[in-house]
DNA sequence: ATACAATATACTGTATACAATGAATTTGTG
DNA sequence: CACAAATTCATTGTATACAGTATATTGTAT
């Protein structure tokens, strides 16, 4: 677990490398969900001192990718098929906003970006069909979803999405080890990129709902299958 | 500023008292919007060391009620009208989800809880006609949608409105220093419950849209005046 | 007076020491 | 051998010291 013995630059805060380092470990799979966090071992392998670990702790905490557990230890965060659906839901709702205001206001140039999004995660695929981690096709997916809200000029919204995706992605990669069906992703992305070009939002409605519901779906049956695979 | 020369006990950690204090100073309009916020300045008035102080801030600061400005120093978020719509936005869509999954799923108790909040407000409000500072108008308020969303069951829906309400309640508290329009929410509140209750989402969803968007009005409007004062 | 350099000040970031708490383990006793 | 008491250990919370950096202040030369 956790690489690295130091090669901790100065040229950011320990504290902000720390929570990059500690983030990534968490949403790479590196640290498994249960695993525990103990400021000390930390620090010991980062060879920081605890303070700046605390505060990356902290904010992890706050960002419920960390939680304490019934001792008070801290643990990276475990989800439930219920935290699934719920979080599918939450984002289902921002993402409708974040379309509609998109379909409303997307300039040129940022249509343009978000079908830049598209076409990179093409690209990525064709060039390396098999070697991409989960991980980094998620980031590829989320792009495009960021690329959307953006045209939204809503910075809040933003905000509340990505605090989303963050969660989501841990949720995912404690699930969806094999590959995404990553054909259909890219059809549904197309589908909403399409309808918010064409400023038809009832269409990037339903294409939307469509990416996230399958998505959910993927997830879902993953967390089903662990579940009786374990007992 | 910040009264309290040290009553903080050491019953909870001084990082969760100092958090507490801090933010209720800057809800209630004791810290005003732009207020620079220092680290050793805090730790003496408070008589605590900087560490938990560090802490607290760090917090409020991924909670965005607290922000760096340009040059780094921590200062108390001010928002501004695009801010006002956007964060109702998101909260509109929010709501939305909240009312349709309450409409849906409410047991009669959660159905009670509602009611409850209404009565509460309505006591408050008889027993102390105008002695009431806005700041606890606010919590009365928002004990109502917080009813609401424990309907849903939803756990990170609850998670995400709340942030929302922290942000919204320094966004009225900088402007709506005279009282609310404490008739009006009242039977705002009660179209909404009745719509629950009938779990006729739709009529629901108009009479959330309805609360929020006069609300929003009348803190656009403070706004407004404001900015023109000030010019 | 103005511009610039030198110094002092004010803050933040990080390390480290110490205290408090609670869990685990050992030890003593029936 | 079981169980309670005592002790150690692990871990977090808090204070404090120190270093680096940015900002303000003062003095000096033009």
């Amino acid at each position: 677990m956790l690489s690295s013995p130091r090669p901790l630059q100065r040229s950011q805060s320990l504290r902000e490398q720390t929570y990059q380092v500690l983030r990534s470990a968490i949403l790479s799979g590196e640290l498994l969900a249960g695993s525990r966090l103990v400021e000390t071992q930390i620090a010991e392998k980062l060879q920081v001192s605890r303070t700046p670990i605390r505060e990356a702790l902290q904010q992890l905490q706050q960002e419920q990718l960390v939680t304490t557990d019934e001792n008070g230890n801290l643990r990276v965060v475990s989800f439930s098929i219920a935290d699934a659906k719920h979080l599918y839901r939450c984002r289902l709702v921002l993402e409708q906003e974040s379309v509609l205001e998109a379909c409303k206001n997307a300039t040129d140039e940022q249509l343009g970006k978000i079908e830049f999004a598209i076409q990179q995660a093409e690209k990525a695929i064709a060039q390396q069909p098999n070697q991409l981690t989960s991980y980094q096709l998620l980031h590829i997916d989320y792009q495009f979803h960021r690329a959307i809200v953006e045209c939204s000029g809503n910075h809040w919204l933003a905000l509340l999405l990505e605090q989303l995706f963050d969660k989501m992605a841990l949720l995912r990669m404690q699930t969806v080890q094999q590959n995404l069906k990553v054909l259909e992703i890219r059809s549904e992305h197309r589908q909403i990129y399409e309808a918010i070009v064409k400023r038809d939002y009832e269409a990037a409605f339903t294409a939307l709902s469509n990416h996230l519901m399958s998505s959910q779906a993927r997830v879902i049956r993953e967390i089903e299958q662990l579940q009786s695979q374990q007992t």
